[in-house]
DNA sequence: TATGATTTATAGTTTTTGTCTATGCTTATG
DNA sequence: CATAAGCATAGACAAAAACTATAAATCATA
């Protein structure tokens, strides 16, 4: 039973005629018998008494003509449907953030996401870069918004800005005295440092590393809230994104620049590379590359002075 | 689009890769790859973003799972529900009934059709025999109970049954205290005569034609009732169904048989010659059958004595 | 890192299916 | 009775779908 029989059958039942039906369809009339009469064998029963002059609707032929009406219809709305289903923003999209970025943009992405796409579906992962890539790899994430670097070679990352991290301490240090500090000096504090696991803590580790700076570990911590009150404590000083230091300042924790190699990390919005991107997940990346500045940074210029008590 | 791509896209949805669904639908995997690609074409989006080992479906293609299910279980169901609507006597059977008949049968048979076949829609016509050939012919009507002859080239006629004609007549005339007159006798009485557009009319002038009466008309009316009337008043006799005699008696009118030559009509169903029996006819014409002897005639056996009063 | 197994895509061939032309048969019409 | 109109049938042809073989890519494993 094929598309095109019901075409042909639904075009004699409303020509009344073979001959009408094949001109209608644009193809000879014989062909049009011979799939009728397919179409007929197929269904264990004739669908119209052929009397000559004319043909007449058996009550098979009647009981087709709904179900063929309706199986036509779906049919020709198909193609339509998805094309307006796309560009309605309907689908699901599923994206990763990892804990070093989103408490600082998730609010303002998911509630600017969910007016301007209402029939979207989000479902939001907070995972470790590491689960992200393989959740991306494995396609049960459509975007992870992650930082440099991403080695795998099945994903693409496309760069949505540079964050700076600052230098967090609090006022038992001579920091919070100065504009900036340079980056050998960070060795001259007791230093709080994010677990490995966490991109951050990798970044800040290869970033001191380059510089030659031995850092003066007193504390590994797996969250950067952690750090940031260990800090607050007055336990060491640490690295931070610039995003926390705008959105969670802490009284009595200053946030300084760094000098003479500027520690940065750059966000990245992360994708499957054989995947084609959907509608959804393009929208999703905008939003993310705008909403990023301008709630997370206050849309402040990147590197400076900000926060804190001085 | 066709069918056998929505096919092979649920298999691949349900299987998860090419290969599998290939097996599933007994088809080559090359056989498969090539129709969704053509369904993707048409579609306007990729279905599926084939990741190597792996294939995910895009956003369009989750778009059409839905879809193509529907379509699919309704494609499923069809030649099932077709057999089983039949089965079930769904249908609309369009019967027609000729006056002289109609009376006496139409309400039992009605209400037996109905109670045995409550999803069959029935629609009635009386008609005089000219009208109901034509509307067989032309397929408007799918039964007609009528009486013969039937000439028609295009119409079937299978036998019902055979009525006897009774002399009606009033006590005015002597007929009321014979058991039977004979047939050479009915020109002895002013005759009430039926309209010959009816064919009961025509089957009463033939057969004294053939019998060589000739029959002193004094009144041609065209509804049976009225000849009934007519009788009744003592305006003269006629020949009248037995039904007519059993179902409608008109105290001081008797109903005699005819000896030498018994009059009688053959009832019978008539269908196109053309159109295959619908199962609705068939069982409504062996409704019909039994009905109308059972209601119609009463159970008696068809000559003889009857009604009214001696 | 190299290799083998797995999976989809492509190319070329074969088979199947659908369509066309020509023609026959039946019915309606003048 | 002849003619026109309409569906069915037959055989040729074209289009579509299937298959086989093979390539390209990925993933797992040694």
């Amino acid at each position: 039973m094929e598309i095109h029989q019901l075409e042909y059958f639904m075009a004699i039942v409303d020509t009344g005629s073979f001959s009408r039906a094949a001109e209608f369809c644009n193809v000879a009339q014989p062909s049009l018998s011979q799939q009728i009469k397919k179409l007929e064998s197929e269904i264990g029963h004739p669908l119209f008494d052929r009397l000559g002059r004319s043909v007449v609707l058996t009550d098979a032929g009647k009981m087709l003509i709904p179900k063929a009406r309706n199986i036509l219809e779906e049919m020709q709305g198909i193609k339509t449907e998805i094309q307006s289903g796309i560009q309605d923003g309907q689908g699901v999209l599923a994206v990763g953030f990892i804990p070093t970025i989103s408490p600082f943009v998730l609010p303002s992405v998911i509630r600017r996401f969910s007016q301007e796409f209402p029939n979207a579906s989000l479902e939001v992962h907070e995972d470790l870069t590491e689960d992200i890539v393989q959740k991306l790899v494995s396609a049960e994430l459509d975007v992870g918004i992650t930082s440099l670097p991403i080695k795998h070679k099945m994903l693409q990352t496309e760069e949505l800005l540079t964050e700076t991290l600052l230098v967090a301490s609090s006022h038992k240090y001579g920091i919070a005295t100065q504009a900036s500090i340079h980056v050998k000096e960070l060795d001259d504090f007791p230093f709080i440092a994010l677990n490995e696991m966490h991109c951050l803590g990798e970044q800040v580790q290869d970033f001191c590393y380059q510089q030659a700076v031995d850092l003066n570990i007193v504390c590994h911590t797996s969250q950067l809230s952690t750090v940031h009150k260990c800090v607050a404590m007055g336990l060491g000083v640490s690295l931070v994104p610039e995003a926390l230091a705008l959105n969670e300042p802490v009284a009595d924790v200053s946030y300084r620049s760094i000098t003479g190699s500027l520690p940065q990390r750059k966000i990245v919005a992360t994708t499957h590379a054989k995947r084609q991107l959907s509608f959804l997940a393009r929208q999703f990346i905008e939003i993310v590359r705008e909403e990023y500045p301008k709630t997370a940074l206050g849309g402040v210029p990147a590197a400076g002075d900000c926060g804190g008590s001085n």
